[in-house]
DNA sequence: ATGAATGTAGGTCAACCGTCCTAATTCTGT
DNA sequence: ACAGAATTAGGACGGTTGACCTACATTCAT
């Protein structure tokens, strides 16, 4: 359908690739379903693509799962990158990674964080692809730990990250636990009290 | 092999219903593989089973997961009555929680908690058991809530126990997303000075 | 217009899945 | 010792999986 031409890029906005549907679907299939649990026929079906087609456009199951991978870096580096754009204080945007849990408040009570629970399912399958799926955590830490040095918390930046991240993780796991939107409000308004705290140019530790 | 008689008992101490060790071995392998990833053959391979004699014990790969669940549930609360059996303070029990992060954190680096990650797998899967899965937390959770009731903490004794139980769900998935045993034992350092600074009889929310 | 490159349809393949059945074996109470 | 119950072995069954191939359709550069 299309090819590698250098000019036009004018349809290519809102057209996509097969190969770029297909990578949204299982993306999107492997959020809701689970890696293992998804097999080519879901995401063919709902593309309206004929099931043996793939090997054209990945040779196995696994080089899918890795264009996934690559576009959720790529996507969270550039969400990441629209957040630190902004002329807001350090503690704002912060407070946009909190206020994650709301946004998807709905996708996390259902299916988990689409990060930790590949993670964890990729864990248990010893599968190789495991570590690159955790590097979307790293992206998360690093510009976590860079926005709290830019808060005055230079000593303990990447501590407070990871905390930032075991809170957002826990939420998310006891979301779909319960299914209860009250309990993630209150802990989002808690997080952000937490954040709040942590507001001064001088820690204690 | 065995039956329902009702003396005895004495040497059903050491040894095991094929049925109990069915249920053993499909506890570990779920939480090590995962439910949907672990077939009847991974099962009965260790136990020396032959794979077609499921039927008898257990008529679907659903009743086995019940079973699981059910044993899940009865060893936790086996456990939360031995810690409370303890002649300690609540702040001790309450400690005993946050070690297992320790203790299991082996198998947290490499698997996750069996408690979350089960949870995860069956909320994406839709599967009926969910609910019964989750009650574990519920367990975890009322038993901290009576403990911080106990710290004197009684008006805000479930927001805390869901505090810890979102804390070590969030380092238990991180642990295994980074694989970084320092990193276990300083967030359970940190979660042990946190819950001294709550260990004050009347709270200031 | 023609050939090459690009993409698709449909189907085959062996392997494995959960389920289910039956015959053989082992145990138990009498 | 014997009958009957409890348990097991082994395999058959439909169905689905990921992987793979070939034939056909479309598009493009020349």
């Amino acid at each position: 359908m299309r090819m590698d031409r250098i000019d036009s890029g004018l349809k290519a906005v809102t057209e996509r690739t097969t190969r770029e549907r297909i990578v949204e679907t299982a993306d999107r299939l492997f959020y809701e379903r689970g890696f293992a649990h998804t097999s080519f026929a879901d995401i063919a079906a709902p593309i309206g693509l004929s099931r043996g087609n793939f090997y054209y456009h990945f040779k196995t199951k696994d080089e899918i799962l890795d264009a996934v991978i690559e576009q959720r870096l790529a996507n969270t580096g550039r969400m990441l990158a629209q957040w630190a754009d902004g002329d807001d204080d350090p503690a704002a945007r912060i407070r946009s990674f909190i206020d994650m849990l709301i946004a998807n408040r709905a996708k996390i009570m259902a299916h988990g964080c689409p990060v930790g629970t590949l993670c964890n399912e990729l864990a248990k399958l010893d599968h190789f692809a495991h570590p690159r799926a955790g590097e979307v955590f790293t992206l998360f830490r690093d510009w976590l730990a860079r926005e709290f040095a830019r808060l005055g918390r230079t000593a303990d930046a990447d501590t407070l990250a990871m905390q930032l991240l075991v809170q957002s993780q826990g939420v998310a796991t006891l979301a779909s636990a319960f299914r209860d939107e009250t309990f993630v409000r209150g802990e989002v308004a808690r997080m952000h009290a937490w954040l709040d705290a942590q507001d001064r140019p001088i820690p204690a530790a």
